[in-house]
RNA sequence: CGGGGUGUAGCGCAGCGGCAGCGCGCCUGGUUUGGGACCAGGAGGUCGGCGGUUCAAAUCCGCCCACCCCGACCA
């Protein structure tokens, strides 16, 4: 492509909107453009892009067994509310009305859709099992769209589903779809983590999320520098940091005026964070919750949440808190009585703690399990934490934000016994059919590419997914030796079959540098009156700061092998 | 939904009661040409919207809208 013809400009200055490295640096290289807040145009870079990383993801689910289909996006209400996802999605799920007043909605995802197409097309063990899948647009109403591609609300997603007749065929089809998705982040270019992750409210035994660090991601990855334990935040466990062995001391209460945090008690009376115990008041399903906690530690509310099985969990309001009689700052849960107690197993870890007295400006110190403190359930509900050690091999844990870019998933027969998507099995017994889906968000993946490959001066994309693999740049589009080389050059490049976007602009050498600079494309060839001289033309890869020279007849034997290893 | 911020030319911004501005980009001509060149001339605006105050509003007041950031939320 000659960029002289080419639709899209690069930006000079910064845009002023966007503060990840991957949102600044797609719209400065004109590859996206904002119409509304979270829906975005691709300009024709970025589409590129994006049908690459889309041709590996079919290649790859096509050699996993998988079929391709498409769904559609307008899907009518009820079949939402058949399962009872209109509800759980809430205000999620964008809604519009057809001209006879019927309601329908613009689709989030296709558990449904999909159970239905099976339902009509499976009825025996015989057609199981079989793995869908499509690339469509999706719409979800996010309360906040952000980052860019990170977070929107209009995206193109790679959804598969699998259906088998047990629970072996769904663990063959999870793990067949695993090694899908390493190939595709491995083949585009990406060291993507696979973490264990929470597996939500329909429950299902297995799931995991393909994480990719980066600074601006919105998951917490915790991962082991000792073993391949890797955990999504919401679901890591960790052994926590033990104390000493003490022998119980008596009860002592103990004048606190005005203390109410952890921080306090530690900055005025000298007690390090882990000699404490920390009361938090949750309301589970409007019911109050008492939740004891070490004070070196932080409540997870997913796992809070999964322990109490409620619906919705939140901080009980203060006026929540006192109708249920507790004293905030000076709470524990010595004597309570009429409230459900939860504490994290941490309280196990130590004895002779402070808590709060339950009345106001006082505390108590020694306090210890099982002697004060009887709560209801002792469980993990804490976070883990970057020094935690792991769960597995002992080794310190490490935590690093992060950007998830696929996600994998055992439904079990929730879909499937809501729609009555059954076969017949060997016996003549009609069984729900067992179902997984594998998503991967495109545009989030190109993005979550972006933001690992940068440096100061612009994009460094991976090989198999750059736009075009060659930037060619000719110096001097006036200088008739210069022109007539290039574009000899652009026909050598294009008919070895290498995408080529050939700058012929009549813009000056900066401004060619710093635009295949921002760009990122893996290959630079520069065309100008210095090399030509000698009859040669430099070559330098983006990720390397050392360029070479090479004759004018074999650069394009020297471009493949600049890209060989990692061309996709 | 709570908190913070921003809306003025394609992009980045100044102006904050009295003629709509600057830089970049864009167009024309010329000189340049290996890391965002220079000179001259030019085009481009419902100052987010509606209403109010005023002789006079981009500027003051009110309401609304949009967008960004933090949080909540995110099967």
């Amino acid at each position: 492509m000659r960029m002289s013809a080419f639709f899209g400009k690069t930006l000079r200055e910064e845009p002023a909107e966007a503060e990840t490295s991957s949102h600044r640096l797609l719209l400065k290289s004109g590859m996206i453009r904002q119409v509304a807040s979270g829906v975005y145009t691709y300009m024709p870079l970025a589409w590129r892009s994006l049908r690459k990383i889309e041709s590996i993801i079919r290649q790859e689910m096509d050699a996993a067994g998988s079929h391709e289909l498409r769904m559609p996006a307008l899907h009518p209400l009820e079949l939402w509310e058949s399962t009872g996802r209109a509800d759980a999605m809430g205000q999620t799920l964008f809604g519009l009305r057809d001209r006879r007043d019927r309601s329908l909605v613009m689709a989030p995802t296709h558990e449904e859709v999909v159970t239905q197409t099976v339902k009509a097309n499976v009825h025996s063990y015989r057609d199981l099992p079989q793995i869908l899948y499509q690339i469509q647009t999706k719409f979800r109403d996010e309360p906040r769209p952000r980052g860019g591609l990170i977070r929107v609300r209009e995206f193109d997603m790679k959804d598969a589903y699998s259906f088998d007749a047990d629970e072996e065929g769904l663990d063959r089809s999870y793990d067949a779809m695993v090694q899908a998705y390493r190939n595709i982040y491995r083949r585009c270019g990406l060291n993507a983590v696979m973490a264990e992750a929470d597996s939500g409210a329909i429950g299902g035994k297995d799931s995991h999320e393909f994480l990719l660090p980066a600074e601006s991601g919105e998951d917490l990855l915790i991962h082991c520098s000792g073993c391949d334990y890797a955990a999504n935040a919401e679901r890591a466990e960790s052994v926590k940091p033990p104390l000493e062995h003490e022998e119980p001391l008596p009860l002592e209460e103990i004048h606190t005026p005005g203390m109410k945090t952890i921080e306090d008690l530690g900055v005025h009376l000298g007690i390090p964070a882990p000699k404490t115990l920390k009361a938090v008041f949750y309301a589970c399903d409007g019911e109050v919750v008492f939740v004891t906690i070490r004070g070196d530690l932080e409540v997870n509310e997913i796992k809070l949440t999964r322990l109490l099985g409620c619906r919705e969990l939140r901080l009980a309001s203060p006026e929540e808190v006192e109708a249920a009689g507790l004293v905030a700052g000076s709470a524990s849960s010595i004597g309570l009585e009429g409230i459900r107690s939860i504490a994290d197993d941490s309280i196990r870890t130590g004895a002779n703690f402070v808590v709060g007295a339950n009345r106001p400006d006082y505390h108590v110190r020694n306090a210890c399990y099982p002697r004060d403190i009887q709560p209801d359930v002792i469980a993990d509900i804490a976070m883990a934490q970057a020094g935690h050690a792991c769960p597995r091999c002992d080794s310190p844990l490490q935590a690093d934000r992060a950007i998830e870019v696929g996600h994998v998933f055992k439904l079990g027969t929730f879909y499937s016994e809501s729609l009555e998507a059954t076969y017949l099995d060997r016996d003549g017994a009609q069984k729900p059919i067992i179902m997984g889906c594998y998503g991967i968000g495109v545009g989030r993946l190109l993005a979550a590419a972006i933001e690992q490959n940068n440096d100061e001066k612009g994009i460094v994309f991976p090989d198999a997914i750059a736009p075009y693999q060659v930037y060619l740049a000719a110096l001097n589009v006036d200088d008739p030796e210069v022109m007539q080389a290039a574009g000899d050059l652009y026909r050598q490049l294009t008919g070895a079959g290498l995408e080529t976007l050939f700058d012929d602009r009549e813009e000056s050498a900066g401004v060619k540098f710093n635009d295949a600079d921002l760009l990122g494309l893996p290959v630079r060839v520069v065309v100008g009156p210095r090399g030509l001289r000698g009859g040669t033309v430099e070559l330098r890869r983006r990720d390397e700061s050392e360029g070479r020279s090479v004759e004018l007849d074999g650069v394009a034997d020297a471009v493949r092998s600049l890209l060989e290893g990692t061309a996709g």
